[in-house]
DNA sequence: CATAATACATGAATAAATTTCATGGAGCTG
DNA sequence: CAGCTCCATGAAATTTATTCATGTATTATG
């Protein structure tokens, strides 16, 4: 095979062809309008032969340059077929999310079908991460973890604060009677998820004293918190963040505006070495998160 | 149109499948295997999938990778085609060869039948240079040119040597008896080419003192000259790299071990800005000329 | 008809990708 | 097992691509 001219420089000019239009081509291909002009010039230079007329405002291709145009459509189109098909040929075609239990359970998973239907193009898969254990990236294009947030590593992406507050259903609350300051809690049946430290360390920052030892329920992970606070079962700490569609619904309500774990946070981390062949669906479902985080 | 992996790296993919081998693609592709490795490497990482299987000495793609060198092939295969016909479509397909009046008819065209044969994919448009007028290299693939090579400009290939000698046919030889000395050239009929210094500085290298004005022909042009030796009509100053074959044969003979003209030669020039769509048949056609120069 | 507005052109500076270099290791083969 | 021939790899060097900061030309527009 013979000497093929600098293949960017014919993806630049096939996609400027297409357009008619140097900046159409720089926006299709993410860079600037210059870029695009060095390429084809570069190409015409290769050639000997201009590819484009210049009149003023019309930029069209020359004959020679239409002719090339349309060979070289077809011969990118055929690379990007092959090339789908082998991006999703290894069976791992969709998306694979990790995200920790509560996360995926209180707030992915009644998200995720607008996102499907928004972007039918791209299956996703999920997987449970366990909490403060390594995740296996071979296998993961993006994770969604909760952790301290200044011992996250610097590539991690901070979607949702931590920051947790008292909660409890809105039917315990008739129950339980006015709760007007913090030390009325203690009246409460407390919930726990995982030790007792949290609801000490939040008594503390009321101001309240406390015994030694709190009572109440201790949970194995926050989906059970969760579903006994839901149930009206008493009042646990919880992210608020995660929590906005029970708030606003008024199923959920929040007791008292001091924090606790505000240096926790739900994070998005990326493997080290992603697949490049998902990293535009990649981008989209994380942009797709950072927005419905933020609404 | 979605993402498509580097290029460079499909192109060098395409390669390696087509041989079986990283170190014959690399030789195809005029680099080391070492970068063919890196670019396959980078794109079995791309995919997240292994386009080889390393077995010893074996390298063989996988069913991935033979899918997707299939398709490649085809795509380059249409590229080829497409950007084979612009470079040849503007009607300067040959590739253009400048060269002075002299080695054109004595060196060059005689040996010319021989390269079409050896690369009957390569046609060839022989132009003249005007001797000492600058050549109009928008139009020239390579020139050959004569000159001071101390003068020539740094980019210029030294080709055959332009030292003269003193030059007659054998027959003007055993008609003008034995030339024992230099002296005996005087009684000569000498052969000028434009001018008579050569012919001065010839005499004043060998040590003959000579009167002001040397007597003999003088003709407008090396072919000329070239002629009127070849008849046997005298002695010309002639460069005897370009004669080489009419020495060999015989018909020509040189006289004394005189040289004059050292500092000139026979050299290539290329120009400035090449059409690169042309810049492996000109590579091919240089080291020919070399090769032939050579021997 | 001046004035934005839009699109391509260009040179220098910067950033990124590719290639080489210098090795190492693994499998044949005589 | 020594010598070949391949592929693998990390760091350095080189080449290529891209941006940035402008410039020029043409087209709309009040």
């Amino acid at each position: 095979m013979s000497r093929l001219p600098p293949l960017n420089a014919l993806k630049c000019f096939e996609t400027a062809a297409r357009h008619g239009s140097f900046s159409k081509a720089a926006e299709e291909l993410h860079v600037t309008q210059s870029a695009v002009n060095h390429q084809i010039r570069q190409l015409e230079h290769w050639f000997g032969v201009p590819l484009f007329d210049r009149q003023g405002r019309q930029t069209l291709p020359t004959p020679e340059g239409a002719e090339l145009a349309e060979s070289l459509a077809e011969a990118f189109g055929i690379m990007d077929g092959a090339c789908q098909r082998i991006a999703k040929s290894d069976g791992k075609s969709n998306l694979t999310i990790a995200a920790i239990p509560s996360i995926a359970t209180i707030w992915l998973i009644p998200r995720l079908p607008a996102f499907l239907k928004a972007n039918p193009n791209i299956g996703v898969r999920l997987l449970h991460a366990i909490f403060e254990q390594p995740i296996d990236f071979e296998d993961v294009d993006l994770a969604i973890t909760y952790g301290d947030w200044n011992q996250a590593p610097p590539t991690a992406t901070k979607f949702l604060e931590g920051v947790s507050y008292p909660v409890c259903s809105a039917h315990y609350l008739t129950l339980a009677g006015p709760l007007r300051e913090p030390a009325d809690l203690l009246k409460c049946s407390l919930l726990h998820d995982f030790d007792r430290r949290p609801w000490s360390k939040w008594f503390k920052a009321a101001g309240t004293k406390i015994d030694d030892r709190l009572p109440g329920l201790l949970f194995e992970g926050f989906n059970l918190l969760y579903s006994s606070i839901l149930a009206g079962q008493g009042v646990g700490l919880a992210p608020t963040a995660i929590l906005a569609d029970d708030l606003k619904a008024g199923r959920l309500v929040q007791l008292f505006d001091i924090p606790v774990l505000e240096e926790k946070a739900y994070f998005i981390s990326e493997p080290a070495n992603p697949r490049e062949s998902r990293a535009d669906d990649v981008a989209i479902f994380k942009a797709w998160l950072l927005e419905q985080a933020a609404s």
